[in-house]
DNA sequence: CAAGTAAACTAACAATTGTTAGTTTGTATA
DNA sequence: TATACAAACTAACAATTGTTAGTTTACTTG
């Protein structure tokens, strides 16, 4: 049983919500015991190290990114669909682990072992991204504009809803992706 | 002479820049010191502490954006124009001081004495935001949709410019500014 | 009951942290 | 030439950091 569950899935979920507070460089390994209850020294029956605590967080997540993004590119949907598919699966992944979604947005950088493999996985993410809004472009399917603003502008809200999913629990994840969806494809122009 | 130019500035120039890098935890004095070719304690003829940077970059930062919030909301343009004018208001900004919009998005959390200040700024900034949004519904001008979706979606875009920004010099100012506006307005369907 | 094991504990470490005190150096001004 | 001052320096501090070693506690299982 080494999954979901266990003390250590427990360490590490705890140490993702001290670290969407405060940032990994910020927690220390007494302040999160004293979120467990416990002594610094026993969270190590559990975990390795502190940095061990980061990659599970980051790598498991841009995994998820990575799997998800693989499903999108190879289905045979139109690129209005592939989009809303992108932001169908942000929408989720956020929502199940919030907390974690600040640590790939503000600590990937204190990775060590796992930084090349990490930005490795971003960069194929965002080549995909960009390949079907180029090819969206080509079949007339969205507006002819520079295909790096509109993947950064798409990607920078959907990277940011962790901030913001927290406060809007009435807003249930279909509800807020369509919206969303709309908003970023239609705009908000009348 | 205690503006620009001086050797306080480039120590909060440099700061910034190391903050961007590693965040302001994790950038230690003896660091700063290095970066800057001096020994850590000379530092402190200069500033009076770690925090005392940190101030400085956050504080002079979200005053900015309130003096331009100020200026767009008493202005009588429609909209549109309101919107597009926050789009430049960030382009400007970020532009002109890419290395701390860094900390202001990521390191405001570890103000201390200034923590309330900049929150009141913020709040002030995003509710004067919503407002304008709210105008642009009920006068018909912008689609009928959750107002905080609406802000939440551009305002997530322009917050993560400074992470974008460096990489696109060819790019200018004002080019960015319209590009960027039509895509957050307009949408990208075609 | 005996043995094994998960999970906590105390105590300590070497390194690093922000910061202070006091001093030296070089340059500009009176 | 004497004075002042900006800006660097060395040396040290008390606190905090991640981590290790070895031990104790309380269940569970054969």
């Amino acid at each position: 049983m080494n999954a979901a569950g266990t003390r250590k899935e427990e360490i590490i979920q705890t140490a993702a919500k001290l670290f969407k507070e405060k940032g990994y460089s910020a927690v220390t390994m007494r302040d999160l015991a004293t979120e467990m209850g416990i002594r610094a020294a026993s969270l190590y029956n559990h975990i390795d190290s502190k940095q061990d605590i980061l990659k599970a967080i980051i790598i498991t997540l841009a995994e998820e990114f990575t799997t998800g993004m693989n499903a999108i590119k190879s289905s045979n949907s139109n690129t209005i669909d592939k989009l809303k598919s992108i932001v169908s699966l942000h929408v989720d992944i956020t929502t199940k682990n919030t907390y974690g979604m600040a640590s790939l947005n503000n600590d990937w950088m204190h990775l060590e072992d796992q930084l090349e493999y990490y930005l490795k996985l971003r960069k194929t993410y965002e080549q995909d991204f960009i390949n079907i809004i180029q090819d969206g472009i080509k079949s007339n399917e969205i507006i002819d504009s520079n295909p790096e603003i509109i993947m950064f502008s798409i990607l920078s809200t959907l990277r940011s809803l962790y901030l913001w999913i927290p406060k809007k629990e009435e807003l249930n994840r279909q509800e807020l992706s369509i919206n969303l969806s709309t908003v970023l494809i239609n705009g908000i122009n009348k």
